[in-house]
DNA sequence: CAGGTTATGTTATTTCATAACGCAAGAGAT
DNA sequence: ATCTCTTGCGTTATGAAATAACATAACCTG
């Protein structure tokens, strides 16, 4: 988060209650239908990420994970990210060691973020890769995954920063 | 690196005496039309990037770090690294946590990353980015760097992964 | 229920990165 | 030249992120 900005930290709101269960059930029935098990420790993790105002460090996890305040072991948290991403539940954002529930609707996508580097908010979008690796596949490289990270500043945060037009 | 594959590991040269040499000169000719300084540490983690045949670990530089093989302290390399990053001399690859020198002759640019998840090279090459974030600053977004990392199959294992046609 | 497979619990360790603080070296001003 | 401001370095210690290894438990399938 920036140096010179004070918000109160929450541009992405965080699900609670009927949202919460809703998605958490739409996961459910997700795994059911590929034959995954939505474990109660995957399931855990996978509440606290949508729960969550912003992308959450695998530590906060950790120590969110117990409902009575005990934290989980960090092989219990990792293990479970490990899976929400194999299943596109979750996904890794490198440059921040943070990690985000997916936001898009469709099973099939390749993840990317615009991430703000004041308020912290990672907002997923979809993004188009045709131009970016035609000239790479024509070289002869066989892309299998991308990591696209845009930092700056969002909406919110750019017209603060901005300085007042007279 | 591929669990089912047997490279000798160096798909990427890494430069020696007189490109070496030659490419540490340049990087000193550059500091001094800037006023910055390559100090001894900077120029000594520089070099061993550019001797590097692939992407090095910040552990690693820090164990080569002395030419009696004393290892340097963290910090000290990790504030060359700030540095060499700072003036673009070399980049770090989140998905990697690993740095590279910078292979692009340009002075601006954004940079991007083809790494082979066989060999373990990592192939720098300039992105366009001019389609994918129109509408990220339509939307109000101000990107300010952006992080790309594609990873797959370099051409040479590629091949070599293929079966063979009949 | 037997036997294979997948997931978990637990302990310990490894890997990656930075905080903090005092000292040294360089750049400018007087 | 000396003062002084700033930048960089050396050093110790600690913090943060991720995984290894191995034993146990739960699940599935025949
Ligand atoms: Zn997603
Ligand atoms: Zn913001
Ligand atoms: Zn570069
Ligand atoms: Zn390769």
């Amino acid at each position: 988060m920036g140096v010179d900005c004070h918000h109160t930290e929450s541009a992405q709101p965080g699900l609670e209650g009927a949202a919460l269960a809703s998605a958490v059930a739409a996961a459910a029935s997700k795994c059911e239908r590929t034959r995954e098990r939505l474990t109660p420790p995957r399931r855990r993790v996978l509440e606290l990420l949508l729960e969550a105002d912003g992308p959450m460090k695998a530590y906060d996890l950790i120590a969110a994970y117990g409902q009575d305040g005990e934290p989980a072991k960090p092989p219990t948290v990792y293990r479970a990210l490990d899976f929400l991403e194999r299943l596109g539940f979750a996904h890794r954002i490198e440059s921040l060691n943070a990690y985000v529930p997916c936001r898009m609707e469709g099973t099939s996508h390749r993840a990317a973020f615009l991430i703000c580097e004041c308020c912290g908010t990672a907002e997923e979008f979809e993004p188009d890769f045709s131009p970016q690796f035609a000239a790479a596949e024509a070289a002869g490289y066989a892309v299998r995954t991308v990591t696209l990270e845009a930092r700056g500043l969002c909406p919110a945060c750019k017209v603060e920063a901005e300085p007042i037009a007279t």
